[in-house]
RNA sequence: CGGGGUGUAGCUCAGCUUGGCAGAGCGCUUGUUUUGGGAACAAGAGGCCGCAGGUUCAAAUCCUGUCACCCCGACCA
């Protein structure tokens, strides 16, 4: 059988959505489960999770953040206080009435033992946590309160795709309270740009941080602050959310403190997440038609080492060279971790454990056989590359270079993911002309200035799915008038489809 | 939740219109020959035809219901 042109079937301009799914399992990152909705995260996946996790939590740390865990069922009273958090979430949650399985007449087993009160299944936490704070919280001197959690939370979408929009999600959510409005204004700005500096160094994806528009904003939030990151298909993706409470759930769930005046005020709260979400960020920001292709600061393993034994003559000297390779190569560090190796001496064919790796975007792959142990040498292939680019390097060139073709291969997909974002991106002047990109196969992002009418924002929805991503933070101030009404805008804002 | 589509071997699917022994390719197992970019041959293993009812001498096939997944909407990190 002859070889397809591409790894991945169908390619990105034949079918971007199939190809997504392929990608992701063909990489074997997960798969859909028995439950609906729910999705299993296989070993190479939750990988990228962990390091996604490591690299965040180090951030969070060093910015005075702690870890805790609050608990998956939440009473149903709780999500009851804060009237615009119910509005947001009371239709996709997941309710728990029982707490006993009995079996009937037929042996089927049924539930027993209503609750008193219903419990929700977290959608977020910030009524549970809010109720702990305000037992927390008594003085000013116990500002500012600085909380993060890793956790799992359900939403019951209506319509689900791995990654992208699951039913349950693992995120962080970090939740904090302070004295001052100001102080809580900071924290959450600081978090989104702690966002946007992992995005973009960890991940290699550029993302725009801004504020949402009121109709987009987090139900119960003063402010809503996201990170958007433009995928291949054209289409904004959300990557990120940090949340300026105010103080509407320190009012809903009583979050006081005594000042050093004596007098009792509200606390200042704010939320914060990123979820697994980030992992369908990353596919679509960097993936091929050949499979994923990982930012080597996230990859689960940097290298791959494909032993060639097949006909050496002694093919446990070359078992060892690989291994003695693998020990020099993983005590290097690479930007807080050691450079990690895997060593493939699966009995399988060639061509087909090296489309494995391809397809699972492994960063660097070496092959080596007698020839390249003789003249103590890798032949070594990078994904950010053609696949026929192989070329052979010295043992001791390659340890000593590694790290610094590493970070090449990073730069590479971050350049790329800019150029690509770039030509996806345009300013517009007119309403016609905004309609005339969108309708169709118009798609990228498109900055044009607004007055601010959410029923403009509403009438853009419906007439071309086309959603206000954010009001961009940096350079975009500039005196207008908006494209749809004529009306005075302060500066251009950011529109597109999105996911 | 509305519209459309699909459920048959691990995977991709044929068979259904017109009811009559459960099929193909890929993958898997074993063996031989191969092997520096998706190998060849041979012999095997593997299915409650999504699930539950109904019609019939007989159902993958017809009827009813139900569940799941995919695509398009509405909603969302």
């Amino acid at each position: 059988m002859a070889a397809p042109k591409t790894a991945i079937v169908p390619t990105r301009s034949e079918d971007y959505a199939q190809w997504y799914q392929e990608v992701i399992k063909a990489a074997d990152l997960a798969e859909t489960s028995p439950v609906r909705g729910c999705m299993v995260i296989k070993p190479w996946g939750y990988g990228l999770w962990e390091n996604i996790q490591q690299n965040l939590d180090a951030r969070f740390k060093a910015t005075g953040h702690k870890n805790a865990y609050f608990p998956l069922f939440i009473p149903l009273s709780f999500m009851q206080r804060e009237a615009d958090h119910v509005e947001g979430f009371a239709k996709e949650c997941a309710v728990v009435t029982h707490h006993r399985l009995e079996p009937d007449a037929d042996g089927q087993l049924q539930p027993a033992g209503e609750l008193e009160e219903p419990l929700i299944v977290r959608p977020t936490s910030e009524t549970i946590i809010g109720e702990m704070f305000s037992k927390w919280i008594e003085s000013y001197r116990d500002l500012p309160l600085l909380i993060n959690q890793w956790a799992n939370v359900v939403r019951w979408e209506m319509r689900t795709r791995l990654f992208l929009r699951t039913a349950e999600f693992l995120w962080q959510e970090g939740h904090t309270a302070h004295a001052t409005e100001q102080e809580a204004v900071d924290e959450t700005l600081q978090m989104l740009d702690i966002y946007k500096e992992f995005a973009e160094n960890t991940m290699a994806m550029p993302v725009i941080t801004g504020a949402k528009s009121e109709g987009e904003r987090f139900p119960g939030a003063v402010e809503t602050y996201s990170i958007e990151a433009m995928m291949q298909d054209g289409k904004a993706l959300q990557s990120g959310t940090s949340h300026f409470l105010g103080q509407n759930f320190s009012r809903a769930q009583d979050i006081t403190f005594q000042n050093d005046n004596k007098e009792v005020e509200f606390a200042w709260t704010t939320s914060w997440g990123v979820s697994t979400r980030l992992i369908g960020a990353l596919i679509m920001s960097h993936a091929d038609d050949d499979g994923l292709v990982l930012p080597p600061r996230l990859a689960p393993s940097h290298i791959v080492i494909i032993p060639i034994t097949f006909k050496a003559d002694d093919p446990d000297a070359i078992l060892n060279y690989c291994h003695k390779l693998a020990a020099d190569l993983g005590v290097l560090n690479y930007h807080g971790r050691n450079v990690t190796v895997e060593i493939d001496n699966r009995d399988i064919r060639g061509g087909e454990k090296t489309w494995g790796w391809v397809k699972k975007g492994i960063p660097i792959r070496l092959e080596v056989g007698p020839r390249d142990m003789e003249s103590d040498s890798v032949f070594m292939a990078r994904r950010d590359k053609g696949h026929k680019e192989k070329q052979g390097v010295p043992r001791e060139e390659f340890i000593t270079t590694v790290t610094d073709i590493l970070d090449e291969i990073q730069q590479g997909l971050f350049d790329r993911a800019v150029a690509r974002r770039n030509e996806a991106t345009q300013t517009i002047d007119s309403k016609e002309d905004f309609y005339k990109h969108f309708e169709g196969d118009g798609s990228g992002f498109v900055y044009a200035h607004f007055c601010g009418d959410p029923a403009v924002e509403d009438e853009i929805k419906g007439d071309l799915k086309v959603t206000l991503r954010c009001i961009p933070l940096h350079g975009h101030d500039e005196e207008g008038t908006c494209i749809f009404t004529g009306k005075p805008s302060k500066q251009r804002v950011l529109w597109a489809k999105s996911y």
